[in-house]
DNA sequence: GCGCTGGCGTACCGTGCGGTACGGTTAGAG
DNA sequence: CTCTAACCGTACCGCACGGTACGCCAGCGC
């Protein structure tokens, strides 16, 4: 029943938003410890506001991931004017956003969470999530990417395609290991090789999609 | 206690690996439904057998995914004569293998199991899934790309960095999309276009890394 | 036949957690 | 001051599940 996916900006009040902070604090510290009871205790209210405010358990994990998930930044490009640098930066504005996000312990323990609900016939979480992370890189970037297209910067047959495979140069193999927990793929480990693996995995891009007139 | 990680080929029996395919059998099917009485019906077997065999519920995880996950299969390739045929054809079969390997409903599976484990400070499920899925092909494929640069046919600086963009370019965001449930990306699906992406992403990776003699 | 061992089925216990009920307290409206 | 409504704290219920105990039935050596 809580669980129809707003997609409208559900506006919370003050003291809303200090539990669902609660609620993500513990969901980020302490993996699926979210008990309704700690929650209640952490934001010193009572287990029946909760109740009232978000209806079940689900509804108050819903309305977590939802309203932090609409948190995530996303780069504005300038789209008026695209010449070759400006294409780069705004595609190194785009893997650096990616990388930072997915590194970041929040967005871990967000997509845990919802992959630990869709593994119970529960896709909700997964839908959001998805919808907040790849597929909101997907709908910013691609305009870009056609653009650069239209402006013989680019030469693609599909913009999905061109898409997707960005999104593998960037991501690689970074988000499914620090989704397992790889101990040898710490966040300051990552987080110092940013800047690097973001110049590198535009240059592959626009090696691959790049006209001469890119280079 | 049996959460050690037995990296030797623990042999069971016939009929502890017939509970452990009701174990995953019933983890493919129901998510997280992995409740001791599930798979002491399912394996028409005795909960005190469950325990008396495999510890705790954590065990009897534990031992189902090691089991499961060193199944996976590997392509064997010829390193002895490498020539720009050979090292596509190796590629293509890597890239393949990843490609069925990661859409399959037991890989899913075991992915979101070991990351929901690992949402719990218990990162054994998650080490043991990483060694086999993504370790497993790096430990493989690195001999080949090195072999390739000293044929002449590849070049990198880091043999490292080279397998992980070969991963990024051949899962790019279809691994995560499936385990956060997309139903926009079934796997019949995903599964008709294997073929198409696996030569897409060799090409790509070729562009990118091959010299002039791999053209 | 007789006892012993291994494993099945089931009943049982304790606990943790989702969800509810209720009394007490503060704050604002009139 | 009083009434009301929101909310806190806490006690409580029910259930599901991990883990254990026990009764029973093979099969097998002697």
């Amino acid at each position: 029943m809580a669980l129809a996916i707003k997609v409208n900006e559900e506006t919370f009040t003050p003291r809303q938003q200090a539990v669902l902070t609660a609620a993500l604090d513990l969901l980020v510290e302490n993996g699926d410890g979210l008990t309704m009871t700690a929650v209640a205790r952490r934001a010193s209210c009572s287990k029946e506001t909760l109740y009232k405010w978000f209806g079940d358990r689900d509804g108050l994990l819903t309305a977590t991931v939802q309203w932090q998930a609409a948190k995530v930044r996303m780069p504005f490009v300038d789209r008026s004017h695209l010449n070759v640098k400006a294409l780069r930066i705004s595609l190194e504005a785009f893997a650096r956003d990616l990388l930072t996000t997915i590194i970041g312990e929040v967005s871990i323990t967000l997509n845990r969470t919802a992959i630990t609900h869709a593994a119970q016939e529960k896709d909700s979480l997964g839908t959001i999530v998805l919808e907040n992370g790849p597929l909101a890189i997907r709908r910013r970037l691609k305009p870009i990417l056609e653009a650069a297209r239209d402006a013989r910067l680019l030469r693609f047959p599909s913009s999905e395609d061109a898409y997707r495979t960005f999104f593998g140069l960037v991501v690689r193999d970074v988000q499914i290991r620090l989704l397992l927990g790889d101990k040898a793929l710490t966040q300051s480990n990552a987080e110092a090789n940013i800047e690097d693996d973001v110049k590198v995995a535009t240059d592959q891009f626009l090696a691959l999609y790049g006209t001469k007139a890119a280079n």
